[in-house]
DNA sequence: CTTCTAAATAGGAATGGTTATAATTTAAGA
DNA sequence: TCTTAAATTATAACCATTCCTATTTAGAAG
């Protein structure tokens, strides 16, 4: 779902369409994986009014009109993305990056074991720890992982 | 692993065998997914000093030594279990209640997703939301899940 | 059994992400 | 332009988790 559109399903579902929530959708549709505290720092370069509140409220309302997912990498925040194109992630342990793989998991086994207990699917979680490209190298070449910075 | 190979596993690396420590691990190998809160109001019921300071550097001493595993079903803490029989969790939106799976999704595309990547993978997570067997019940019943409560 | 000391704990303050509150502003329909 | 419900701002509150420091203690050594 392009920028447009986005915004058409946002009125559609009778919100008004603020500045504010406008800079909200157009970082969202440009950068994977932000956390709050991230998109806050972007609106505030131009709109330096803006507060916690608005970036928080309106991504809870995009969560609850489907429209983006959170994410959560182990780093103490939640992370939002546009809720299109499924995929999952490898996240690494010690900067924090993630990078998307298209293959999904989810296998009819388990959907069979949903099935066992009466349990209705909504959505799933993939999520693969470890050590990127970057870090295994750094960790090769100084073993010591204490100094890097979570990016 | 039971309660006596985790003392054990515990002093070899070690650490000193507390009183506390000794609960917390009790505690951990009687309950599943249970929460730094609920830990500590567990201990209290016998030792009423114990601070919330311990049962987090406790937890996170046995985090480190990979005999738990933490857990995160969206309900906005942390819970924990001992690491053992890797298996996964269908997890209600609505109770917050997890229930395991034993199936493992973990497919040999991932790994060649991961190595394309040069990604060492280290653990990972798989999670499925929904709604329990309980819950389905009740929407059907009274289409109504705001008064229910996260057990 | 005593002594010693590094490690652990208790209690409370601090931190940091997130949510709530109340007064003010504003989008957008009439 | 007027009106008003909805949204925003600024700030306080919240709550899980971590940090700090004085005190206690497990366990090694004598």
């Amino acid at each position: 779902m392009n920028f447009q559109n986005l915004i058409k399903e946002f009125k559609k579902k009778g919100y008004k369409l603020t500045p504010q929530r406008r800079i909200i959708l157009e970082i969202l549709s440009e950068e994977k994986h932000i956390s709050a505290e991230e998109i806050y720092e972007r609106i505030r370069s131009s709109q330096p009014n803006v507060s916690f509140g608005t970036v928080y409220r309106n991504l809870n309302i995009l969560l609850e009109l489907g429209l983006i997912k959170q994410l959560d990498f182990k780093d103490g925040r939640t992370r939002f993305e546009l809720n299109e194109g499924h995929h999952h992630h490898l996240i690494c342990l010690n900067c924090g990056s993630a990078v998307e793989i298209q293959s999904c998991p989810f296998s009819s086994e388990v959907q069979k074991a949903a099935i066992s207990q009466n349990f209705s699917i909504k959505s799933h979680s993939f999520k693969v720890y470890g050590y990127c490209r970057n870090c295994n190298y750094k960790k090769e070449k100084k073993g010591d992982r204490k100094g890097e910075q979570r990016n």
